[in-house]
DNA sequence: TAGGATGACTACCGGCCAGTATGATCCTAT
DNA sequence: ATAGGATCATACTGGCCGGTAGTCATCCTA
């Protein structure tokens, strides 16, 4: 799409000065060691390029020339920062999906019943599904993938499954969850979830966040009318924090099946 | 991948007797119009088989020639019956589709509360789903389409959202439902069932029935604990039929993310 | 029984794109 | 100051695949 661009504009690089304006201790190889994270902070870049170009055109419909043009840079470039477009793509898995098996690490110290565990797990979800790596962590097809990253993928999903499942069934013991089924109800909360990454765009009215609260509260009260409580504001809200009302008249750019 | 088979074995292609078994009044142009029968029943073969392979390949992966070799014939002739593979993806988008939309418009005579013709909807939204055009119908992108297939298909994809929304709001008007946002309602259900058609599969110990009737037991009921009835048996059903209860102590094959 | 309609095949084209061979340039270390 | 490594560009290959041209066989109709 746009032409090569010459050698020449290269030169302005920003050459930074060389005393460390960084909180780095001084060290013999300080230059190398920049160099090497210089090297980092560009293969994350290519990576968020990939995540970008991935959400906005498909991973089928996005060339490595794209993703290179979009970095201003060819495509043997982007090959010196990565192995190949598979890998490109389970990175961006990765990266995605970490944030969630954070979470899931983070509420196994808390002391509060499960069902608040696992709304701050839902939410760190929608938050991840939500963000630019949100539709590589969710259409990732084992067919485009070789078997081993295939096997890795799955077993870091059977994880984060699992620990929902977990949730779930520690709320029933504890008593602040219905009792349920915990794999089928895992599956309907993170099917929820995971849709959002269908039709959720960046310049939208609603965070994630207040997504997931939205989200929390049709879960949490279910369609069926309470006997006990005022029936008259739907959107109840179990865990303490992001208080705040939220318009519920905003604009309608999506439907529940896709953009 | 298959070689290339020899003209020969064309022939034996079940010749029926040429009188009307099926229900149609004689006319004089009786053969041409059996043979526009044959070609409809064609028609739909080729586009079962474009969802089959798109159901397992992927859209991407899936080429015509695997398509037309897995009816036996050869390229051109599947080009006979559809004019391009976009067109293939849609058809199967459509067929699939169609399925929800009639379910809204019997919906509509039902005279019972919102609630238990939402509840008949989604089990009808989950057979769709679940179905072998699920895959097109939930992940088809707008990228892979035309500009009119993919404004057509927004369109039905709309048409069906604002259905289940406008459920909803009357189940919250005849009190058969919790006060809730219809809007943001719909997206956490509909993404539900979306999501089935990342994880189902065919030879699986639940039927599509049997799983929305499941998820309709947690949307209905909500994960908090319920001051009244009792809380032994999570899974309180509310529509009639189908009230067999089901082992969940099933394989667990799939995760929450993906298959 | 000729002629049109239908159905299907062989053979090909052309574009896209993942991935590579090669080499130029600059930086760092010794 | 120079060898060697790091970084990135130019230019190419090779394969896959959507789509088409042209042909032939079969069947229905008149």
């Amino acid at each position: 799409m746009r032409t090569r661009r010459t050698r020449a504009p290269q030169a302005p690089k920003s050459r930074q000065q060389p005393s460390a304006h960084n909180g780095h201790p001084a060290s013999p190889w300080r230059a190398s060691r920049e160099r090497l994270l210089d090297r980092e902070v560009k293969r994350e870049a290519v990576i968020r390029a990939a995540a970008h170009a991935f959400n906005h055109k498909g991973y089928h419909n996005t060339s490595l020339d794209d993703i290179a043009a979009a970095l201003d840079v060819t495509k043997p470039t982007v090959y010196y920062y990565v192995s190949n477009k598979e890998q490109l793509l389970f990175e961006c898995f990765v990266a995605g999906v970490e944030q969630i098996r954070s979470a899931l690490r983070q509420v196994k110290s808390l002391r509060v019943p499960a069902r608040e565990r696992l709304s701050a797990v839902l939410r760190n979800y929608a938050q991840a599904v939500a963000s630019e790596f949100g539709w590589c962590m969710v259409r990732v097809e084992d067919q485009d993938l070789s078997a081993q990253m295939s096997a890795h993928i799955k077993a870091m999903k059977s994880q984060i499954d699992h620990g929902i499942r977990r949730l779930i069934r520690e709320g029933v013991q504890d008593g602040s969850i219905h009792s349920c089924d915990p794999k089928m109800t895992a599956f309907a909360l993170a099917g929820s979830l995971n849709w959002i990454a269908h039709w959720y765009r960046e310049n939208q009215s609603m965070t994630a966040t207040e997504i997931a609260d939205a989200f929390m509260a049709v879960f949490d009260n279910g369609l069926r009318p309470r006997g006990t409580a005022a029936a008259g504001n739907g959107a109840r809200r179990t865990s303490g924090r992001s208080n705040r009302p939220r318009p519920s008249r905003s604009r309608l750019p999506q439907t529940t099946l896709a953009r």
